[in-house]
DNA sequence: CCTTCCAATATTGTCGACAATATATGGATA
DNA sequence: TATCCATATATTGTCGACAATATTGGAAGG
């Protein structure tokens, strides 16, 4: 157990919610294994009081079940659930994307035109493709959804959807989308916003998530992820 | 404090979740109320442990809200949020339907067909207003949301987001939308989806919660709601 | 050799008590 | 009288132990 960052925040089931979940993204806890309390508990150095606690935030966060009586354990990722909630998710960008045709500032639109012109910097000097990847593209559709000024999608696309599909895109590491045609989408679709094109900027938006749900889906099938992960 | 009904779960904390989701719904606990874990402990005789384990769960759900080291609130209304609620509810309905359209069986389109009938029938002799209109239109949204098969859209809409739609409907029980109109608006959206018109579900639906919302905004200014809810 | 049942073990659910933090009370001072 | 500060009180956060339930392992019987 190796503590990266030291993580202090007000109350220990705070703590526990924000590392358990980076585990499970992260795939220190494997998928489908089972979660033992006085384990955990131990290898934390608390007790299960407040470890029982984040448990409960993270079954509502999708990223574990838990059965009375007999316990929690990772959630298994198959391509139903991955379909699913990516459907879920263009439904919800899109009308980030819509609301925030309306909403965003000159300024904030300046902004991410610099953005994508540094994704497109990195992409042309070929350094850090990854991150370029990875992280810009998490980067703009967060603004995005910020953009919509709508707290109530802010929340559930950030705190409950977004860990599941870190977990995804990190089970699929390999056969990603292509970075160039990502970012070309993701300058059409700030155009649309840019001229406060609501229809068009939702209908860019849910084809370039239905776009990325069939690439996943593909890398899934063969990769066979949800092969043997007895986790007992 | 009446115990109706006589919940047996498999989990007292599990209990006092559905229990309190209740009250605070029914509007038992008021709105901006603070919730004593003492008191509510002694009240419902339990320990604060599997009480304390409903409030991260009700925290998740949006009922209430929570601070470190200070204690939990019952949320309070407000037309922010209730805009923003639908504006969401929006986005996933209009989804739900348009999956709907895709997914439903010939025999669960009679079933909704009848359905609306009977609301029809409700209304024509004029007996039990009410229950047409608030059950009624909360099963019809319901059938269609299910027959989405999307299992995380189900669990959002149906766990997290429809708890706070009861209290703001609840909490605007006089002026509704008028009931006739909306069982037009059903039976519209429903000839969508048997027809399999699938871009047009969407638009009926979403249009129909826009209605919706509009006329709870109303309300909530006429009554203003948000007034002396002190709760100390 | 396999199945079934029972006992032993381990894990989860719940409780009461203590520690840490916030709120309320009351007095001193300007 | 109002304001500030210190003390006292109450509430939340955490812990360890016990009770209830599930799982495991082995013995008995077919």
């Amino acid at each position: 157990m190796d503590k990266v960052t030291q993580i202090k925040s007000a109350t220990l089931s705070d703590d526990l919610t924000q590392r358990l979940t980076a585990e499970i993204v992260e795939g220190v806890l494997p998928l489908g294994s089972k979660i033992s309390e006085p384990e955990l508990a131990k290898r934390y150095g608390v007790s299960r009081g407040p470890l029982r606690e984040a448990l409960v935030k993270l079954e509502t966060l999708g990223l574990i079940t838990r059965t009375a009586n007999v316990g929690a354990r990772v959630i298994d990722l198959n391509i139903d659930d991955l379909l699913d909630t990516y459907t879920l998710r263009e439904a919800m960008e899109g009308m980030a994307a819509r609301l925030a045709s309306e909403l965003i500032s000159e300024q904030e639109v300046t902004e991410l035109y610099k953005l994508l012109d540094e994704h497109q910097a990195h992409l042309d000097s070929n350094h850090d493709e990854h991150y370029a990847n990875q992280y810009g593209n998490e980067d703009f559709h967060l603004r995005i959804i910020h953009a919509s000024q709508n707290k109530k999608l802010i929340r559930v696309l950030t705190q409950d959807l977004y860990a599941t599909i870190r977990m995804y895109r990190r089970y699929t590491a390999d056969s990603r989308p292509d970075p160039r045609q990502a970012l070309r989408e993701h300058k059409a679709i700030l155009d649309a916003i840019a001229n406060r094109e609501g229809d068009l900027a939702e209908l860019l938006m849910r084809r370039h998530i239905s776009r990325a749900a069939n690439l996943l889906k593909k890398a899934m099938l063969q990769n066979s992820i949800s092969q043997g992960n007895t986790g007992q």
